[in-house]
DNA sequence: CGCATTTGACCAGCGC
DNA sequence: GCGCTGGTCAAATGCG
């Protein structure tokens, strides 16, 4: 389940380990806080990062202690023309719905079969991005939402 | 009234 | 080829 992961992209510029990183949001803001800045995180570029640096990015930035990284695909084994970013988070959180900056529309909902709890599709609901979001309830800890975003936004995020 | 959500149907890929 | 499974569509419904 877990794959490579790539750099991260930060409002167009390319994040290494010099390059500033976004505000820390506090504690108390986190729910609030934190899906705006996870947003900021779905551009992938050319170089590699290694789970762990992208465990301690996170740990050590917007989600600290709520959240960890659990998948990233690059998916460079395809040859097909349009590449899909995908990124998974697994987050500590009571709500799956979240305003992260963009305008969400849900396009399905399904059971798995792994899972008793049902997977959330979501889709960007600007025009002319096609950017999806998956959001389920982890099968072993219902305390954590494991949210996968598909693709680059190809707009700024409104309001 | 315009938009989002809901929910079963539909479809495509894959394994047997 | 058939059925299972995951992903998407779309009509009906709900809501501000």
């Amino acid at each position: 389940m877990c794959a490579i992961v790539h750099s991260f992209r930060i409002n167009g510029v390319k994040m290494s380990g010099d390059n500033p990183k976004p505000p820390h949001s506090p504690e108390s803001d986190f729910s609030k806080q934190w899906p705006s800045e996870l947003s900021q995180y779905l551009n992938f570029d050319d170089d590699q990062w290694s789970y762990d640096d992208l465990d301690s990015f996170v740990s050590g930035h917007a989600f600290s202690h709520k959240t960890e990284a659990i998948e990233v695909d690059d998916g460079d084994e395809h040859e097909k023309n349009e590449v899909k970013d995908r990124v998974a988070f697994k987050t500590k959180s009571e709500i799956e719905i979240m305003d992260d900056g963009f305008k969400w529309r849900k396009y399905g909902k399904k059971m798995v079969k792994n899972s008793p709890n049902p997977r959330n599709y979501y889709r960007c609901s600007v025009e002319g991005c096609s950017v999806k979001k998956v959001v389920e309830r982890d099968k072993d800890d219902p305390r954590y939402v494991i949210t996968t975003y598909v693709g680059t936004h190809t707009h700024p995020s409104y309001s």
